[in-house]
RNA sequence: GGCCCAGUGGCUCAGUUGGUUAGAGCGCCGCCCUGUCACGGCGGAGGUCGUGGGUUCGAGUCCCAUCUGGGUCGCCA
């Protein structure tokens, strides 16, 4: 039976206890993480979000009635104790905070039996993810997610400190807005009162915070949920939070110099990181010549080195064809890695392939100084050596080439240096290297589209060097675009915005996004550059990839309370679901089967 | 939508070339135990081997389909 609290009140939590409060009568409250029953000495271990704490129950104590309760304890029973701090008498437990000291309960109410977990509240999970998700609340229980929420909070908090202290102003943006017709899906709410329209939660507050710099604010920012129907990875969620922000009278600098304070002051107090300023910075080109990635991890070497010159009058049509079709040959240097077994190269080849490579090229220089590799025999003496030497390879290094569209090859090697790497175990993951990534392409071409697409979005300014080329080569604009890369994840971006409505007339023109499409969509926010609008540039910053990073956890799932699986569901409420007739009625919605289903 | 990995008591796993009654650790239940903290001792319960087909004298094991979860490519202005 479950007991009221009524007459207490808790005084301290669990691990907030220490040495220093030895002879105070203390109320502490929380779950029974673990009960030892020696007979007539009973032990229990009492958890909360600040950790564990040893009871120690004697009949002498505590009386009969209290002692039978003890007794009855068992896992995850929510319970009282009123009682004394005491030095441990026995050994002290260097493995708890609190080994050194105990409480002698002479008081015990059972606040709430509980049944028996289905899977152990322990740090470390072995759990399958499944389990977890189902049991999400008892999940949260332990104590390695909560240390991650709790830092999750601590890092939203210091955010707000820090930017209210640089001048920024909180100001929340609408969760129900009109439909975009660029960027990832949308998720749609219909709307009860105009049947058949709906409204489209945020990508982003980007429309709002720009306004927002239209009406004056000047420094913006928010913790801003944003949605995106988009399929789920392990830093991806459906629903994720940004930190996102907006500056007037600025231009890329002072963005960054306010970013890496902030950045700096951050991971400071959340894990006693220094990170030095200024961030190292590199542009978009050179990040994709030198890693394949427009978000390198700059952990390692391994760099892409562009054999394209080199391999020009050889015989091995694979290099050959892919330089006649406009491509490049590019590699990367395996250091040490000359011995790879063949069935390791080939799996390698397999990895290459995903990434939509035809194939991986190799030469190994092997110890003795031989060559062994899949192209040799296209290639002469001269300039096999020559490969060689452009790639700086020395006795055991495995070369690894691709051959095809440069993009493809950035992207095959890109990943495919990430692979290598992690086989090596050449990554320190002590290291936290954070990175700019600068002057993004403002557009590139979309093949499925048969048009010009915004990379950023349509509101980012091009670089004032690179305005004429909008007249003449669209895909040379570089545009001022910058993303703050971390250890190779994409931590947040942002960009100038165009502000003058000429450039902005211009560049829907070039998405191919009609006039009258143009002012139906982001009318108000035209309208509103009509009447005075200060230049303006922004950031948003993933704040759950931010934490993941931080705690070094392999999925945004580690920090984030109720994440959903791979196909946006929630184990736990299975949302999404199904709906009442009565509610589609109402708002005129008809659920009409594809033709898909039909055939099932 | 494609590819890859996993699914065996509550949890984590083992299970040989297909061959008796599918095992272990932890957890759980009962009894005992006054200094435990990975407590200990004795005893016990608990399994449609994800699901459905198929091959076979015989399937946890082989084949096909399917479901669930994870990773990833596409996708994510």
């Amino acid at each position: 039976m479950a007991e009221a609290m009524k007459g207490l009140k808790r005084t301290h939590r669990c691990a907030e206890l220490s040495a220093a409060n030895i002879g105070e009568t203390v109320t502490v409250m929380g779950w029974v993480q673990k009960n030892r029953n020696k007979g007539g000495i009973i032990f229990v271990d009492l958890r909360d979000r600040s950790g564990l704490l040893q009871i120690i129950l004697e009949e002498a104590d505590c009386g009969s009635e209290h002692f039978a309760k003890g007794e009855k304890l068992r896992s995850e029973f929510v319970i009282a104790v009123v009682g004394t701090v005491e030095k441990r008498s026995g050994a002290v437990n260097e493995n708890l905070k609190t080994g050194d000291i105990e409480i002698r309960a002479k008081e015990l109410r059972i606040l709430s039996e509980a049944e028996t977990p289905p899977f152990p509240i322990e740090a470390d999970s072995k759990t399958k993810e499944e389990l977890r998700l189902k049991y999400r609340f008892l999940d949260l229980r332990r104590p390695d997610l909560q240390s991650n929420i709790m830092l999750r909070s601590k890092i939203a908090t210091d955010i707000r400190a820090f930017l209210a202290e640089e001048g920024f102003l909180e100001i929340e943006t609408p969760i129900l807005n009109k439909s975009t017709p660029e960027g990832a899906r949308d998720y749609l709410v219909p709307s009860r009162v105009h049947p058949g329209s709906f409204y489209a939660l945020p990508q982003s507050p980007q429309l709002f915070k720009q306004l927002l710099m239209c009406s004056g604010y000047d420094r913006y920012f928010q913790i801003a949920k944003c949605f995106r129907d988009e399929d789920l990875r392990a830093d991806r969620q459906p629903e994720f939070t940004q930190v996102d922000m907006e500056m007037s009278f600025v231009d890329v600098e002072d963005v960054i110099e306010v970013n890496e304070r902030l950045l700096q002051s951050v991971c400071k107090n959340a894990i006693g990181l220094e990170i030095p300023l200024p961030i190292p910075r590199m542009t978009w080109i050179d990040a994709m010549n030198r890693f394949g990635s427009d978000k390198p991890d700059t952990r390692f070497g391994m760099e892409l080195t562009d054999v394209s010159e080199v391999v020009k009058g050889c015989e091995f049509a694979v290099f050959t064809g892919a330089l006649e079709n406009g491509g490049s040959v590019r590699g990367i240097n395996a250091k040490g890695q000359a011995e790879m077994p063949r069935k390791k190269i080939d799996a390698l080849v397999e990895f290459a392939k995903g990434y939509g490579a035809k194939g991986l090229a190799y030469l190994s220089v092997m110890p003795d100084g031989t060559y062994k590799s899949s192209f040799a025999k296209f290639m002469t003496e001269e300039q096999l050596e020559a490969l060689v030497e452009a790639m700086g390879g020395e006795k055991g290094d495995l070369l690894l080439f691709a051959a095809d569209k440069t993009a493809l090859v950035w992207s095959v090697l890109g990943a495919l240096r990430l692979e290598v790497a992690r086989q090596m175990e050449i990554i320190d993951d002590n290291q936290f290297n954070f990175l700019w990534v600068t002057e993004f392409p403002l557009l590139e071409y979309s093949e499925e589209e048969d048009r010009y697409v915004a990379v950023h979005h349509p509101f980012t300014m091009p670089m004032d060097e690179d305005l004429h080329l909008l007249d003449t080569d669209l895909g040379k604009v570089r545009a001022k675009a910058y993303d703050i890369v971390l250890n190779g994840t994409e931590l947040g971006g942002g960009s100038v915005r165009i502000f003058q409505s000429d450039i902005q007339e211009k560049m829907f023109a070039i998405l191919g996004l009609k006039k009258e499409e143009a002012q139906d969509r982001f009318g108000f926010l035209l309208d509103a550059f009509k009447y005075g609008v200060p230049p303006h540039a922004g950031l948003a910053y993933g704040l759950d990839r931010l934490v993941m990073l931080l705690v070094k956890a392999e999925s945004i799932r580690e920090v984030i309370a109720f994440p959903k699986v791979k196909d946006a569901s929630c184990l736990m409420s299975n949302a999404p679901d199904v709906v009442d007739q009565k509610q589609l009625d109402e708002l005129q919605i008809a659920i009409v089967a594809s033709e898909e289903s039909k055939n099932d």
